[in-house]
DNA sequence: GAAATTTCTCAGAAATCTTCCAGAGTTCTG
DNA sequence: CAGAACTCTGGAAGATTTCTGAGAAATTTC
């Protein structure tokens, strides 16, 4: 895997969490550097900013597919790039985030590319006791019943459930599922945690988010 | 399968997505490539870039027919190629395309041409559910009933059907079904949705497309 | 070449989601 | 038990996203 961006406190952020994940990653500051590191280490998947000094992702990119590398991209581009721009970019597994991003989205993003791609054989969807995420098709089960619930209510669900029974504190929560420049409160995660208690605990047979005062949460899940 | 164009962006993005839908792909980027490509590796199809700048498309059918090589070939015209030029050319198994292509249509084409020559076992006939999709006849239908569709409806609502349960972004959607050249704003999904919706919902039980807000839209089909 | 269809853009309306706040409830500590 | 600290939750403002109709432009059909 390899990260580029020129910013070195994305990248610190970025290398840092997947290799917490378990990847083996490389980093580079720019175009060329890119180019180069595709070349020699034939990575299998790559982060790529599309805004770098020397060349830009989309260089980068035509340059490694001319060379027949074909290795998947997932493109990070500013929000207010109009998404126009974007589109072309997404051939074959590719896909692109905006930043600012959520860790959580980018560690979804590059696992559903490697699924798609036949990298990676991980499950698309996460059980948890009564608790079913179906990652690709975005939907929350419980006891088979489907809920609905908002974009931010599913990642930090999502997050939760990929740490059954381990408690969680709200800086955690904060930093995996919030955009990196969120500067609110974490009275926020308590907020959410009480729209998904009250989303699911009506069809559960107990409660799955246990509070752990003073510390922070945890999905209950059958015993480890 | 062989891709002949001498614009590396679109040899590019066709070889990769060509790739990326799991077949093995050479490239070349002129007519006597070309020529030597088909004679050594006998491909099963060949997409050809009519305008090459040195032998045409034309040239090279001639060339390769005259060896006895039989390849089906999907031709790449410009749209302002008087039609009748073209029609000529594709004897047999062959068809052709106009620039700008979108990607879903150069893939059902090649589909179509290896189903016609008998390389291909997939189905021609797309089932979700109520939905049945036609590909020989072009003709949608829900719950048995035809339902007419324009041409853009008809390959937003194939995309979605070829990947059902899964949800799209609008980007990916726009990369498929638009043509590559397409600059406009993803609204236009949200509109196209809106129309297919409108054909679509009176006569199914259930609506067919939901909305999944902040991520894109997915096709429901029965529970996998 | 006129009429019909299709494509695309735009803008307002509607629906949904995010965030913050404040008061009530709960648990802990001494 | 009393006070402190922490947590829960409803409400409300504001932002964002999506839907849809209307109309202009392009294309196709007859």
């Amino acid at each position: 895997m390899l990260v580029v961006d020129d910013e070195p406190n994305i990248r610190d952020l970025l290398s840092a969490s997947l290799r917490f994940q378990g990847h083996r990653v490389l980093t580079a500051a720019n175009g060329n550097e890119a180019i180069n590191q595709i070349v020699d280490n034939q990575p299998d998947v790559v982060l790529l900013d599309v805004m770098l000094p020397d060349i830009s992702g989309f260089g980068v990119t035509k340059k490694i597919r001319s060379l027949g590398i074909d290795v998947p991209i997932l493109f990070l581009t500013a929000r207010d790039d109009t998404e126009d721009k974007v589109t072309g970019l997404t051939v074959g597994g590719d896909d692109y985030v905006t930043k600012p991003f959520s860790l959580d989205e980018i560690i979804a993003r590059i696992s559903a590319i490697m699924r798609r791609t036949g990298r990676d054989q991980t499950q698309s969807q996460i059980v948890v006791g009564e608790l079913t995420i179906n990652e690709e098709a975005h939907e929350v089960s419980v006891k088979g019943q489907v809920v609905d619930l908002s974009p931010t209510e599913y990642q930090l669900l999502r997050y939760l459930a990929t740490n059954p029974n381990r408690v969680l504190t709200k800086a955690q929560i904060l930093d995996h599922v919030w955009e990196y420049d969120f500067n609110g409160e974490m009275g926020i995660v308590e907020s959410y945690v009480s729209y998904l208690r009250k989303k699911l605990d009506p069809i559960s047979s107990e409660p799955l988010i246990i509070t752990k005062r003073g510390v922070g949460y945890m999905l209950k899940g059958p015993k480890a």
